[in-house]
DNA sequence: TCCGTTTCGATTGTTCAACAATCCGGCAAT
DNA sequence: ATTGCCGGATTGTTGAACAATCGAAACGGA
């Protein structure tokens, strides 16, 4: 007898989205994304596979996927027999990011983009401006980062889209003491302003020129602050 | 005589030199890239878990870990339930590699690079001449590789080195059609060469504009064969 | 004949238990 | 203090098992 069917619909919805139900192996390594976003996993941290797996309740090879997966976006480390660890950027690795982020940014800036990508920008620039009057500091952070992620999606790459999301992944793992500083992320306001009025103008030349600069700043505030 | 020092001079050099043995999931993933590379894996290929832990002697869960690796560098792709198959270029896709290669040499182009880096440009173009010369299309081709790689290089950033190695792995899966075309590679020397001498002669951004033109027409020729 | 449904075999997703290999820290001996 | 060795803990890898799911063949009704 036909209880709920969970067929039918089931199918035709992940025929319609192209994207099934997570594994469970995805579903770990998104926890252990958001737990490292949010700092509880600080950096250079043991990740135990029996620990984990208990924690979260599945099989130890479960976890050792997701370990693959956190692996191949450089927000772990692999130490052969000895585990897998919580990524550390130092000095060197903040320059090599800064200069990822160079590339794509300036790229896609170039590039110009479609007037409803342009919009896109517009609307990170506002939701960073109605963060700051609201004082909510952790809302313009993360603000912030969809005026970057707009600024990327203008090429229209989803290879850029994805190269993009792991970088501000792995800055996510040091930034935590930054976001400390209540004014930090205020100071980029009026800049990224400018670069989506230039963009705006029709004059993508220099708005990937302040970009640079832009990032070029970020870059030495970053490094000061780490550095050692 | 032995300093042990905790500090970053010993990490460093415990990372330089742990170089252990690959893990077997690691040969596993090595073993079908090359078989990826070299044609005998086509895109849109099945690839089944036991077939391939039988055939190359390992457990079906290692083959498994081998995947996700390859899926992390997009070689293949999974369909949940289904299985994973050898990852198949449509327009869209070569569109979008060609959109990462262009951020990614232009902007280490601009850059300019340390002469030492300048010099391994210039090499892979003597390279290439050589191959050319022996009428050699292998060499040809590899030696082409190696030019961009050394664009790419120029930059002095890991992350973008392996991004570019990744695109190039990507690239390959697409690329053996078009190399039964003796001519292929023969019609780019003359840009690498100029490319190289700008770069040398001090006019990186000269460069970088002929760069985005090479690029530009490699796509289209690109689209041309494939494309459907 | 055509089309929807049902069954069935094969493959994947996941878990579990085991074992060898390896590493770390401590301890003894020199 | 250095060396060598031992013991515990963790990883790397295997093999087997089971439910869930898919594709295709077999089936039956119009």
């Amino acid at each position: 007898m036909t209880t709920t069917q969970p067929g039918p619909a089931a199918s035709a919805a992940a025929a319609r989205l192209r994207i099934a139900v997570p594994s469970v192996a995805d579903r770990v390594a998104a926890e252990l994304r958001l737990q490292l976003a949010d700092g509880e996993l600080l950096p250079g941290t043991r990740l135990t596979e029996s620990t984990i797996a208990e924690d979260l309740g599945v099989s130890r090879n479960t976890v050792r996927e997701a370990f693959a997966e956190l692996a191949a976006e450089r927000l772990v480390v692999r130490h052969p027999n000895r585990g897998v660890f919580v990524a550390s950027l130092g000095p060197g690795d903040i320059h090599d990011v800064y200069t990822v982020r160079r590339a794509i940014e300036v790229a896609a800036l170039r590039g110009g983009g479609s007037p409803e990508r342009v919009a896109a920008v517009r609307a990170a620039v506002e939701e960073g401006k109605a963060a700051a009057a609201a004082d909510d500091e952790e809302a313009l952070g993360t603000a912030n980062q969809h005026f970057h992620r707009a600024i990327v999606a203008l090429a229209g790459s989803p290879r850029l889209d994805t190269i993009m999301s792991q970088v501000l992944a792995e800055m996510r793992l040091f930034f935590h003491r930054a976001t400390v500083d209540a004014h930090f992320y205020r100071s980029y306001l009026a800049g990224n302003e400018h670069i989506c009025t230039a963009l705006e103008a029709g004059e993508p030349d220099r708005a990937a020129e302040l970009m640079l600069a832009y990032l070029d700043r970020s870059e030495q505030k970053q490094s000061a602050i780490h550095g050692g």
